[in-house]
RNA sequence: GGAGAGGUGGCCGAGUGGUCGAAGGCGGCUCCCUGCUAAGGAGUUGAGCGGGUUUUCCCCGCUCCGAGGGUUCGAAUCCCUCCCUCUCCGCCA
């Protein structure tokens, strides 16, 4: 969420970087003014009526005690008069309160100055990369081939069960699962000082509104019937608000945690894409990474967020890079957004397997999270998220980049002991 | 799921219709005292929003005692609904 102090000062420049978004915000920006507009002049109008009832209301008990029953009578008719207007002025403050929020509640956050512009993905801009791409002395199969030849991954029974886009997984593919959840939380709990957490994975809608995955994105959640619960698809969203309307002391300060759990998402508007094999399932592990920090660290702090996430593939030797994401391809939250892309080998490219943002205040907002500083004086705090990493994809890359002529793979050394 | 108890500020806890944003304590901050430390004394200390001034400081007002409704001129306090916590019973991995 936006600051609407920020947007009533100086619109013009919040419209002009939200352009570089998508041009449609202007408009937005300008009716959020003319909501924000009426619902002061409301806000004015009713606080002074409620300030006159509030003294004429005193003035009864006053005579009461005073004894003067006939007075007081006469105040209770002209307080009457005020309540009538109050109700109706209140009502006409609701339903302009409920715009003004909606309103806020959908319009993205503010790029950072140093996002470059662009349309999508193909503007997104390459930072580094690391690893040589393996050179194959055979036709490297896709995932799903190896994994259907060795009986590990199965797609026809996992459609049976639960649909399409989801997985069944046995014997070494189930097993390389667990060893990879386990592996990353380590290396995040014991080498980077991230809090292992483990959460709930069915929230409240509030919870997601304050990450900002709702009210915009509904239709990319699974909601469980008869309860007003959602399926989580991220863990992201619990993480964060493990502080929602918390005011933390500045000692606390900066908070990592990392979780394991599994995501759910019904991945509406991507029909056709990514169908075959598991990098696109609508229920997948992943082992997040979150930090709570003071805003003028979070820059500093993301730059380090990436490179947590980076060490989980240079242990395991695969070959990746890092993008940072253009405007146009910024997620809803980001004010800057660095993904990881690992390579797949039979894809001859690089795929997308974590997503590390900073939103700065945009979330905390949302949810209000805010510190005390040293003075005493409350602010809101920055919140960043990282994949470190998708689990289903680093398996998936694994069974790609370690893949052998006879149709077998090797594990990487380093998830050995895990095995 | 059934019965009972309860949800108050950073924390503990009092408050059953007006003088309550809320006693008292703890914690925090400021000052005093004291070679240092500890102890002691005095004061101060909630948030959000709107407005005035508008960097700060400050001033005025409104709202907030789990959430939402209701009664009343007036609600932390009375009534209703919901949520959550605790105890006992039931069920259960």
């Amino acid at each position: 969420m936006l600051d609407i102090k920020l947007i009533r000062k100086n619109p013009e420049f919040v419209k002009e970087r939200l352009s570089k978004r998508d041009p449609v915000y202007g408009k937005m920006i300008d009716e959020i003014l003319d909501v924000d507009e009426e619902r002061r002049s409301l806000i004015r109008e009713l606080e002074d009526l409620k300030a006159e009832k509030n003294r004429l209301s005193k003035q009864i008990g006053q005579l009461f005690r005073e004894g003067k029953k006939e007075e007081a009578e006469k105040v209770k008719e002209q307080v009457h008069g005020k309540n009538k207007k109050i109700e109706i002025l209140e009502k006409e403050l609701k339903s302009v309160e409920e715009r003004f929020e909606s309103l806020l509640l959908t319009i993205p956050n503010i790029p950072h100055e140093t996002v470059p512009v662009g349309k999508d993905e193909e503007d997104n801009v390459e930072i580094r990369k690391w690893g040589e791409p393996r050179q194959f002395d055979f036709e490297p199969l896709p995932h799903w081939e190896i994994g259907e030849k060795l009986g590990i991954l199965d797609f026809e029974r996992g459609a049976k069960l639960s649909g399409s886009r989801f997985t069944v997984m046995y014997r070494e593919a189930a097993r390389l699962e667990r060893a990879l959840i386990n592996f990353m939380l380590d290396v995040h709990a014991k080498e980077h000082g991230y809090t292992e957490v483990w959460t709930p994975v069915l929230v409240k809608p509030e919870i997601l509104t304050g990450t900002g995955q709702l009210p915009k994105f509904e239709e990319d959640l699974y909601r469980v019937c008869d309860e007003d619960l959602y399926l989580l698809p991220t863990a992201e969203v619990s993480l964060t608000n493990l502080h929602a309307g918390e005011i933390l002391s500045e000692e606390k300060l900066p908070i990592y945690y990392t979780a394991y759990t599994p995501c759910f998402r019904r991945e509406a508007g991507s029909h056709g894409k990514d169908v075959r094999g598991i990098l696109r399932q609508h229920q997948f592990d992943k082992v997040e990474l979150v930090k709570i920090v003071k805003p003028e660290e979070s820059y500093n702090e993301l730059e380090n967020l990436v490179k947590e996430a980076e060490k989980i593939l240079q242990l395991l030797e695969i070959p990746y890079r890092v993008v940072e994401l253009c405007t146009g391809d910024l997620g809803f939250s980001a004010a800057k957004t660095y993904d990881i892309e690992v390579w797949i080998p039979s894809q001859n490219r690089y795929r997308e397997i974590s997503s590390c943002s900073n939103t700065e205040d945009f979330q905390a907002r949302r949810a209000k999270i805010r510190y005390r500083d040293k003075d005493g004086k409350i602010h809101f705090v920055h919140t960043l998220n990282g994949s470190g990493l998708a689990v289903g994809r680093t398996l998936l890359a694994i069974m790609e980049n370690y893949q052998k002529a006879d149709g077998s793979f090797d594990i990487p050394d380093v998830l050995k002991d895990y095995m």
